[in-house]
DNA sequence: CTGAAAGCGCTTACAG
DNA sequence: CTGAAAGCGCTTACAG
């Protein structure tokens, strides 16, 4: 039924080591026997049992992603499809597969994780959230099994992309300050999420440069990372505060914001946010300006450093990788 | 290093069958036996090589998924990480694995596509879009393996889950007309994409049925799914035609037009569109009706055809299976 | 209910 | 430059 390597090795007159050979491209094979394997492959319409190669040359060829336990807000957000169309396009150019963790408890999370790594299915991990405390993430670090984190981790020991969030976040708030706002409100969200606490120390930076005042309570933090958080948080606010200028850590609930504030007419308000790709150039809208964050970017450097550190560890060494992606400004 | 069955063996007193036998769970092994050879298991901290399981087994529990040729639309459309979250939900409720297609080019694609199928990776495949004419989808029908499209392509002989486009698009025609609308257009994309012509057809049948003249200019098709071809449409449109009514058939194309029509203050006119998710309630807009198609559900049920045809399969049967999700009116 | 043995389809020292 | 042979870590008839 199947053909295999030794029906080949047959048809074309070698020995089955040959055919392997010639399908790893070993340099210790004449290009003549190649051409003519390569021959007999493609008429016998050869293509090799992954299974078996990996058995028994102990390499997946794979990286698995974990994606963080499912929510609305990580599957609506753009970020998600964004970092994985890097992700494909990046492991693509190495022939490396892709594998998707899955699990809807935090147990079976980690039990599927540890199938993938222990169970000898992956090379590596790319992980697409960053939590302080995750159990998988400490597992994958006591093991100390090459994987890449998006996002910057509290403690360091481990690889990681990101973008640089306290600059980006200092920046935009400069860009509001010099257009005129002076009361200023930053709408993080979850505050366990490291990239809201770095966002958030960047507006305070800029604030304090300006010489304006910080107060704790313009801090917005109790939000689900959904438009309607904005939304709904605005409804509450618009009245009371009047604020000109808002930094809103998320995309979706800069959404929401914007919508509250079109529906109020409060059309002054400035606002300021993160996004995980270039939107099209609207009607210029001065009063808006964002982040591109590079989403896309983010996706291929994960694996490129994943790949170097599989490669790093083959020659020995340990190190950990960070590397920052720029982020573009849009005004 | 590794821990493998014959440790697992050893170290229980029994023969590394048994130590299978208690893996896959099987009925022909004493509880005294199985109780004892997990607790070793655990002891040792052991987790089966899947490879070679697979190989051993002719069994990969892994569902490929099939994605399309990269473009914006699709890695910036909600269908997307929609619908693989009822994908992985699934997926995991049986332990089956998840894999990726990748690839850039269509050869490239195809090719992986074949290493998937042909390299016993993946035990069916998943394609998350149904054009016609596709190569990788022609190749998978003429070898008849096992696999689910999500959408309805031309030709059957194939298992598909999608929604009733038809009656979803003349339901929500019929929505606008009520809503007082009497000139309207369709505004759908690439028309080789079988829904937006399913869902140009029950536009046109709602407005035969209201006695409400179809003019084929009324049909806009150059887009490419993006927001900004929905506002340069309109922003081309609104003077020289006085639409009161859209249906549109893209979500992200919905959202350009719907821009525009703020920006050109052209509140009275009345959009329908069609979404991958029920988007939080919003002030009352009743100007704006959609329909959630509810694309978690139709990543779920694709799962779950899938799985189905993978048993039949092993009963020898042969049918085709064709479900359609319903999709509900937010109006 | 359990074990011995063959086999899944490759890769890779080792020898020549 | 090529081949014979052992081995990767499982599963599964077959026999008892």
């Amino acid at each position: 039924m199947t053909v295999t390597i030794k029906d080949v090795a047959e048809r074309a007159g070698v020995a089955p080591s040959t055919v392997s050979r010639v399908l790893s491209d070993s340099t210790s094979i004449s290009q003549k026997t190649k051409k003519r394997v390569r021959r007999v492959m493609e008429e016998m319409n050869y293509v090799p049992n992954y299974n078996a190669r990996r058995l028994a040359s102990r390499q997946s060829q794979t990286i698995g992603l974990v994606l963080p336990q499912a929510s609305d807000a990580f599957y609506q957000n753009p970020f998600f499809p964004t970092v994985l169309r890097g992700i494909t396009e990046a492991a693509s150019t190495k022939e490396y597969g892709l594998m998707l963790s899955t699990g809807d408890t935090p147990e079976r999370r980690k039990k599927h994780v540890e199938a993938m790594v222990q169970g000898k299915q992956v090379a590596g991990l790319i992980f697409l959230y960053a939590n302080d405390n995750d159990p998988i993430l400490e597992f994958i670090k006591s093991i100390n099994f090459p994987a890449v984190v998006m996002g910057t981790p509290e403690n360091g020991q481990l690889n990681a992309v990101d973008n640089d969030n306290f600059s980006v976040a200092k920046e935009l708030t400069e860009v509001l300050i010099q257009g005129g706002c002076r009361k200023l409100a930053y709408v993080g969200g979850d505050s366990h999420q490291y990239f809201v606490q770095k966002r958030l120390a960047g507006f305070k930076a800029a604030l304090q440069e300006a010489d304006l005042p910080f107060y704790p309570e313009d801090v917005y933090n109790d939000l689900t990372f959904l438009p309607r958080d904005g939304y709904q948080l605005m409804e509450d606010l618009l009245e009371a505060k009047d604020y000109d200028g808002l930094i809103i850590a998320d995309h979706l609930v800069a959404r929401g914001v914007k919508k509250a504030l079109e529906v109020f007419h409060k059309h002054q308000v400035m606002t300021g946010t993160f996004k995980s790709f270039a939107a099209e150039p609207n009607p210029q809208d001065h009063r808006h300006p964002y982040f591109n964050l590079n989403s896309q970017q983010l996706g291929r450097r994960a694996v490129q450093i994943l790949f170097d550190v599989l490669e790093d560890q083959a020659n020995g060494s340990t190190r950990y990788l960070y590397e920052i992606v720029e982020a573009e400004l849009m005004k």
